[in-house]
RNA sequence: GCGUGCGUAGCUCAGUUGGAUAGAGCGUUUGGCUACGAACCAAAAGGUCGGGGGUUCGAAUCCCUCCGCGCGUACCA
């Protein structure tokens, strides 16, 4: 990276003015004090270090540590400058046609960062129960699970991803019920869901179970002697509708996983006896409690209830230790805000069960909220909730991805369905789409001939298709000398995509991937206003052609990374 | 109450781990198409970084303390 490239060389000057006594009391330089930063002002230059740290033990003021070391660095031809505390650095053309060559050689694998430690890593999200459909907070979790699933697997990781289904406990006893009732009343019977409020809890009362009711009628003609098989078929048709949802989404998942298997397949059982062995189990009010508190949780948990039936924290302690045993170096989760005081008491398990809890890497996501003509619609309290399915019907799969991803997984979501639907310059996945659509005109306008619209004689294309495929397989970057200056912010900019990969990848992050790729786009709708691509020069013409194919492989792989489709027309 | 996240331009948000004059997009105002896509670009206006203390050469960033908002605080899942 040229940042690396700076670092190096400032570093090198560093220890050779320290050596020559240049820098006052400093004779040793410890690597790793100085931090490359991009300035705020592009006059002082591309990248610039601040001396300021080596003051103290230097015991010399900033600007002549910085002028000192300068005499000492190996220029090349890039340029140097010493101002205040800063040390300031414009690359030159070398390095600059150094990166465009990296990217048209390495194309769909640029930016694919080398020597990466590799882990595997199971990726746990979405998971919901199976008992209706996807609310619009789901989508969140989906697109941005899906999107850090693709981001560390192009980094270098081994990634499974997986679904944890919800589908023991009483949430399906309820489901059941609520079918029950359905079916019924498609029977003719005059019957309703309590109007009670506590009682109506025991149930679905969404209208989705209606179609469910009409799919059973099909095949039975009344209800069941055992309640179970409703649950069963309830629990079936709703996780098929989740799992199509998904694929239309482009979210996918290596494995759905159940939880009721870890119940029948004796592995709850196991753990708690586990837990029993280890000793910190003990008995209150006629439950079995875990000691989490020992282990960092605000209180103990119980794991038993009173009814020898167990909590959904036991099952979940079984899962990850699962996870563990079937030899995954890494867990990522991501659960939603609510869930947050869940964290404390399965890391406890699992360090009390003799793994390393930092395996367990919990991703908290704040919650969604739409926006519907300026005013914040709560989620839950209607009866007729907007589902994640209305909201991709309405607003599109590409513009929903991007706008379930665009967001800090820190801060609340708002979720402007109104702006997400416009195709203006209002909406960003447009606009970096449209920077795409653009690059791909380009060259198709620089490569085919045209017709003179008033004098109808045919004008020669500009490239030959074998210029332009001779262009991009076998780049020759001496062809770009003298011809990149125009572009350079463009060049820096894309640039900035190795580091973008490996600080996403690292941080988790993945809302840095939608913020780069609008500034991507905003630097190349700049540069092609300021200059002409296609002009009367054949080698300013190529070189700005390879410049152009650089933005589109760029773009085209972060579009990729999120999912969101490159269109080559729009 | 305790835990947790947030509070930055009219709105939606960045701010690379403490550094140069706090940045984008939208909205507003102004300018740019008989040339590669104007779904675009260029420019201007707009700020007590929630308030108050502290730490130091230097704070939106770290510490303390208030204020406001969301989420959690089950032998539900």
């Amino acid at each position: 990276m040229i940042k690396d490239y700076f670092l190096n060389k400032i570093e090198i000057a560093v220890k050779k003015a320290a050596e020559a006594g240049k820098l006052g009391q400093l004779r040793e330089y410890g690597l790793n004090t100085l931090v490359v930063e991009r300035p705020k002002n592009v006059e002082f230059g591309d990248y610039a270090v601040n001396v300021s740290c080596l003051a103290k033990n230097a015991k010399m003021a900033p600007p002549l540590i910085a002028q000192s070391v300068l005499e000492f660095v190996d220029k090349e031809d890039n340029e140097y400058s010493a101002v205040a505390g800063f040390i300031n650095f414009k690359a030159g053309e070398n390095l600059l046609c150094n990166l465009i060559e990296e990217i048209i050689k390495k194309k769909s694998d640029y930016g694919k960062p080398e020597n990466v430690e590799k882990e595997k890593i199971i990726l746990e999200y979405v998971s919901a129960n199976p008992t209706g459909p996807f609310h619009i907070g789901h989508g969140r979790w989906a697109a941005m699970g899906s999107v850090l699933a693709n981001l560390l697997k192009f980094y270098g990781h081994e990634v499974y991803q997986e679904f944890y289904i919800n589908d023991a406990g009483s949430q399906i006893q309820k489901l059941g019920n609520s079918l029950a009732v359905r079916i019924r009343q498609q029977l003719g019977e005059n019957i309703d869901f309590p109007a009670d409020e506590t009682e109506r809890k025991n149930f679905y009362p969404g209208d989705y179970l209606i179609a469910v009711a009409k799919e059973y009628l099909k095949t039975h003609t009344g209800l069941p002697e055992d309640s179970e098989q409703l649950c069963d078929f309830a629990k079936n048709y709703e996780e098929k509708v989740q799992k199509e949802l998904l694929e239309k989404f482009r979210v996918h998942f290596d494995n759905f996983f159940s939880e009721l298997s870890l119940h029948k397949s004796g592995e709850v059982e196991a753990c708690v006896n586990k837990l029993k062995a280890s000793g910190k189990i003990y008995e209150k009010d006629g439950a079995v409690w875990f000691k989490s508190s020992e282990y960092g949780d605000d209180q103990d948990r119980v794991i038993k209830k009173a009814d020898g039936s167990n909590t959904y924290l036991t099952a979940d302690i079984a899962y990850h230790i699962g996870k563990l045993q079937r030899g995954f170096d890494r867990m990522i989760d991501i659960w939603g805000a609510d869930h947050h005081g869940y964290v404390a008491r399965v890391k406890a398990s699992i360090e009390a069960l003799g793994f390393n809890p930092d395996k367990l890497e919990v991703l908290l996501g704040q919650l969604v909220n739409l926006v519907v003509n300026g005013e914040e619609v709560r989620m839950g309290k209607r009866k007729n909730m907007i589902t994640l399915e209305d909201l991709i019907n309405e607003v599109g799969v590409d513009a929903t991805r991007f706008w379930m991803t665009m967001r800090n997984i820190d801060t609340t979501l708002d979720f402007d369905i109104d702006l997400a639907k416009k195709n203006s310059d209002e909406n960003p996945v447009f606009y970096v789409q449209y920077a795409h659509a653009r690059a791909c005109s380009i060259i198709r306008n620089a490569v085919n001939d045209k017709t003179d619209s008033l004098t109808g004689k045919t004008i020669p294309a500009a490239v030959s298709a074998g210029e332009y495929s001779d262009l991009i397989n076998n780049f020759d970057k001496s062809l770009l000398y003298g011809n990149i200056a125009d572009g350079k912010k463009l060049v820096l900019k894309l640039e900035e995509y190795k580091s973008l990969i490996e600080n996403s990848a690292k941080t988790r992050q993945v809302y840095t991937i939608c913020r780069y790729v609008q500034e991507l786009a905003g630097e190349f709708h700049s540069f092609y206003n300021s200059v002409r691509v296609i002009n009367d020069s054949k080698k300013l013409t190529l070189a700005r052609l390879a410049l152009v194919y650089s933005v589109k492989t760029v773009l085209n792989n972060a579009l990729a990374i999120l999912s969101v489709s490159a269109p080559e027309r729009m």
